[in-house]
Formats: structure tokens, C-alpha cells, sequence
RNA sequence: GGGCGCGUAGCUCAGUUGGCAGAGCAACAGACUUUUAAUCUGUGGGUCGAAGGUUCGAUUCCUUCCGCGCUCACCA
């Protein structure tokens, strides 16, 4: 029956059968009165009162035994055994059912609650009814999905297919519920700014460019909110927040997606140790809520969540990891000393960037436990505030994890002449080929002439936190349509 | 972008030191009215990722390309 290169085609027919026999493979609804899982937890109650109950769901397995048959049904809350019988049930629905149902199909059953003999709940068919037919084979039920690429191309398969999978993305979704659930409480607003803008800016990176064709204007998806939350900062929106994708062109790896999830806040007149208290309360308060416990461990290697986290300078961090002092260093001296621990740099990067490089050497991956390193050097930090103590430092920390960046945040630089000197800078970049710099940008000037309280701001990336919660090891794990390349017209079947 | 690995039936995987392409599940036909990866009997199903090359002969060897994974570089 079986001809090549059409495996579908059985499906088809019986497709074509079931409306020659007047049946509506796909009809407008169906009454359900109990989702899977609450059949199964009122169980008793259901056996003992013989209520019929209506279910509906997913054909996930199918077996037959002659003139009865055994089926689970899978809901959003889980599986159900259907049990049906050619003695209960109407002599033509029966036939349908054996013959024409098959796994994959969306079914409806009306009937009585009981217990098998080997202890399963089940319902047993009074009437039947199709609810959509499917065209098309599900993986089989004991190996299920496996094929990654497949996984990710066909995220509704895996999420029909491979049970873990629904839990790390509704795990997810409460991840961002209890967020804005705790910003809430913070007093804050959350709002949407542009993705589609005329200039970018925020961060340094390759952006989308696209094109409006009624203006005829350039376009650029946004690569972050920043610019647009402090103009808000400007307008005396004292408190806000994004949860937004921003789009950077660049590489895709195990960790960087074209489109991500930023979560970023800004609040007026606070500083970056404000900002500090405050990603510590959120993570705590959001591992507690999805994950319910402050027990965590990732891949293997636990995490030491109780607050409070602590909080190391940049340059005591390279003192303490990589026993070295490089406070009081020239150029010329830290370029001596990373080349003596291994490290390539151009002395031309500046003392800035060659610290950079000695923490993400020898310190990054030794901070396990969420740790909170501060105080970076001004020259790669030019959106911060210099430090209050330290012109060369600026008011800046980083939360690391699992020797992973979660948390960027700053006192926000709030001067405008200093903003529009850094802004000169990049363009003078910019005009020597660096395709990255940071565009002159006269509206968000004009805003921060205005005037802009101080401010403490702060970057979340929602990806990496989830891949962290859920114990994911790829970001595609906990983005439900991961970017792919094209699929190649052979690969599609 | 560089390096390494992978791509065989709807799914999960074997396999061919170069000689007619295999299994389990799924499907199809039949038996079976409380099964649990149901069982039993039988049947069909393949552009071996794509295109070139070598060869009497390529799914196998070579080259290029496509896709995926890991990794390095860059970034969040």
C-alpha cells in the first residue's frame, strides 16, 4: 500500500474515506470538560460518581486487541488512556476509530471514568469524535526525536514529541512573569520602545539594516534599548523597564542568537551599588520562583546562590586570581606582564582593554558563585559614569555566574558635553574604518541637553538566564524557533 | 570566518576492507474485548544530504557544495 516517495499518501486516503462517510475531519469545537491531568487527580471522585467526563487531545499511542482498543491522549496538562470498545460505542464510529484514526490524530471522548486491571486511570469511550486529522507521521514513540536539526527546524514536533522540552519553555515563561512580577512591585513601568530605528546605538555591534519603502528611508533593527529607556529617563519616567529582542549581525554559536532577549531598567537617581541590591533581589527572588528553591547546579556543578553575592573590584579580582597588581601600571608594564603569562596584546589596545584581557583570562571562569566584579577601567566602558573616587575607573559591574556575564550595568553618564565628546570619539572611529562604532546620535542629545537625573541602569540577557535555570547548554534549547540557516530544498521531505 | 565530526526508510540506528541496501518502531493485510514499547502471522517502503571525479562498477574512495553539532576567533 505503501508507494515510494509518498509515505503520506495513506494518510490521504483515509483522509478521503473519513469525508466519503460524511464525517468533518476538521470541525469548528469541541466541550471539554476535564484536562488530562485533573481526570487523573480527581480519579476517585470520577470512578465512584461514573459522571461521564469529555476529554480531547493528541493520539500518542494506539493499540489494538480485536473488537477493543487502547489509546492515550495527550493535553496541555498530560496523558490520558482512552479505552474503546465496540460493544459501547456506535457500530460506524467504532469502525472509523479502528480503521481511520490513527496516532496523531486530535480526538474527542465522552464516557466514564475507571480503573484498568492494571491500575491506570481510564476513560472508556462512550462516543467518539475526530477533531483533526493529521497528514503526517509522528517520530516513533520509543526513541522519539532525536535528530537535533529536526528538533529545533520542527519545535512543534519536539514539543509534541520529547516531554522535557514544554517544561524548559514554560519555565521560561514564568522566568519572565515573575521578572516583570518583581518590577511590578519596584515601582516600575514597563514600556516598548522602537525596534525599528533610524540610527542604532545603545551598545557596539554590526546591526540589521532594512528599508521603509513609503519613506524611502534606512532603517536599523535595534541592537539595544538603552538610548530610548534614558530619553525616558529624560521625559521623568523615573522607573522603567524593556523586555525586548534586540538583533545584532553577527556570529551564531552556542550561545549568540541573531535575535535575543535583553531585559534592560533604568531608575533615576540611583547609582550602580543601587543597582547592584537590586539585580541580587531579582535573581533571588526569581530562582525561588521558578525554580523554587535557591539550590541550584548547572551541568553538574552547583551554584551557591544565597545572598549576598559577593562584590570584587576588577583589579582586586586580577590581584586575588591572577596574582597580579597592575594598579599603577603603565601600558608598557601591563603589555610585559601579559606577555609573560601567555597573552597576546597589542600594547596600542591601552591599559583598559590588556586588564580586560587578564580578567577574562585568569578570573572569568573562576566565578562560579554569582559574584559581582566592579569598577572597570573608563577606556572600555564609555557609556558609564567615571568613578566617584577614580577618574580612571568608572562606575560599572558586571554579575558573572558560572564563569558567564549575566548583569551589565552602569551610573549612567548623564553629562551631555562628556556624551557628545565620547560620541565625537566613535565617529573619528568610525571615519578610520571601524564598522562597529557608535553613530553620532543629535536626537538623544538633544534629549540628554534637556537634562537627565542621575541614573542607574543595568542589561539583562533573558537567554542566558534561562539557559542557566533550565540547565540548558545551547541557547537554541531555550529559544522556541532557533535562527537555522536555510533548509535546503532536499532536506525538506 | 578557521579546525574537527556528522548526514542511510516516516522515526531511531546498523552496514557495505568498492559488487543486488538492513533491523526495530511506524505503516499496510489478518487474528485478538482491560493493553502499557501489547502480542502473533504476513506485506510493502530507499535519489544512502546534493553535484562532479576516479573505477568495469560508488551509498562506500576523492573534490566541491548544502545543512547540523562541537570548538577557536568575535560578541550578550
Amino acid at each position: 500500500m505503501n508507494s515510494p516517495n509518498d509515505f503520506n499518501r495513506q494518510r490521504h486516503d483515509k483522509l478521503d474515506e473519513i469525508r466519503a462517510r460524511g464525517i468533518d475531519p476538521y470541525p469548528v469545537r469541541y466541550d471539554v470538560s476535564h484536562p488530562a491531568q485533573s481526570i487523573l487527580e480527581q480519579a476517585e471522585d470520577l470512578i465512584e460518581s461514573a459522571e461521564p467526563v469529555t476529554v480531547a487531545g493528541r493520539i500518542v499511542s494506539k493499540r489494538g486487541h480485536g473488537k477493543s482498543g487502547f489509546a492515550h491522549l495527550l493535553d496541555r496538562t498530560g496523558r490520558i488512556q482512552i479505552y474503546v470498545r465496540l460493544d459501547r460505542v456506535d457500530s460506524g464510529e467504532y469502525e472509523i476509530y479502528d480503521e481511520l484514526i490513527e496516532v496523531g490524530d486530535f480526538l474527542g471522548v465522552r464516557g466514564a471514568v475507571f480503573r484498568t486491571r492494571t491500575g491506570e486511570i481510564t476513560v472508556m469511550a462512550d462516543e467518539l469524535k475526530l477533531l483533526s486529522k493529521s497528514l503526517r507521521a509522528l517520530p516513533e514513540k520509543w526513541h522519539g526525536l532525536r535528530d537535533i536539526e529536526t528538533r529545533y527546524r520542527q519545535r512543534y514536533v519536539d514539543l509534541i514529541i520529547n516531554p522535557g522540552v514544554k517544561e524548559v519553555f514554560l519555565k521560561r515563561s514564568r522566568l519572565i512573569r515573575s521578572i516583570q512580577q518583581f518590577m511590578d512591585g519596584e515601582g516600575f513601568v514597563e514600556v516598548e520602545t522602537p525596534i525599528l530605528q533610524p540610527l542604532y546605538g545603545g551598545a557596539l555591534a554590526r546591526p540589521f539594516k532594512t528599508h521603509h519603502q513609503a519613506l524611502d528611508m534606512p532603517l536599523f533593527m535595534r541592537i539595544a534599548d538603552e538610548l530610548y529607556l534614558k530619553r525616558l529617563i529624560v521625559g521623568g519616567m523615573e522607573r522603567v523597564y524593556e523586555i525586548g529582542h534586540d538583533f545584532r549581525n553577527e556570529g551564531i554559536d552556542r550561545t549568540h542568537n541573531p535575535e535575543f532577549t535583553m531585559l534592560e531598567f533604568y531608575i533615576a537617581y540611583v547609582d550602580y551599588r543601587y543597582i547592584m541590591d537590586l539585580v541580587e533581589r531579582l535573581f533571588v527572588r526569581v530562582f525561588q520562583e521558578v525554580n523554587g528553591t535557591l539550590d541550584h547546579a548547572y551541568q553538574g556543578q552547583p551554584i551557591d546562590l544565597t545572598p549576598p553575592w559577593p562584590r570584587l573590584s576588577m583589579l582586586d579580582a586580577i590581584r586575588e586570581y591572577a596574582e597580579i597588581d597592575v594598579s599603577g601600571m603603565t601600558a608598557g608594564e601591563l603589555a610585559q606582564v601579559c606577555g609573560d603569562r601567555g597573552l597576546e596584546v597589542n600594547v596600542e589596545l591601552g591599559r583598559g582593554k590588556m586588564i580586560d584581557e587578564l580578567f577574562e583570562r585568569f578570573v572569568q571562569d573562576r566565578l562560579v558563585n554569582p559574584t559581582f566584579i566592579t569598577d572597570y577601567p573608563v577606556e572600555i566602558s564609555p557609556l558609564a559614569k567615571r568613578h566617584r573616587e577614580n577618574p580612571e575607573l568608572t562606575e560599572r559591574f558586571e554579575l558573572f555566574i558560572c564563569g558567564s556575564e549575566f548583569a551589565n550595568a552602569f551610573s549612567e553618564l548623564n553629562d551631555p558635553l562628556d556624551q557628545r565628546r565620547r560620541f565625537e570619539e566613535q565617529v573619528e572611529m568610525q571615519r578610520r574604518g571601524d564598522g562597529e562604532a557608535h553613530a553620532m546620535d543629535e536626537d538623544f542629545l538633544r534629549a540628554m541637553e534637556y537634562g537627565m537625573p542621575p541614573t542607574g541602569g543595568c542589561g539583562v540577557g533573558i537567554d542566558r538566564l534561562a539557559m542557566l535555570i533550565t540547565d540548558s547548554t545551547n541557547i537554541k534549547d531555550v529559544l522556541l524557533f532557533p535562527h537555522l540557516r536555510r533548509e535546503s530544498p532536499d532536506g525538506a521531505t
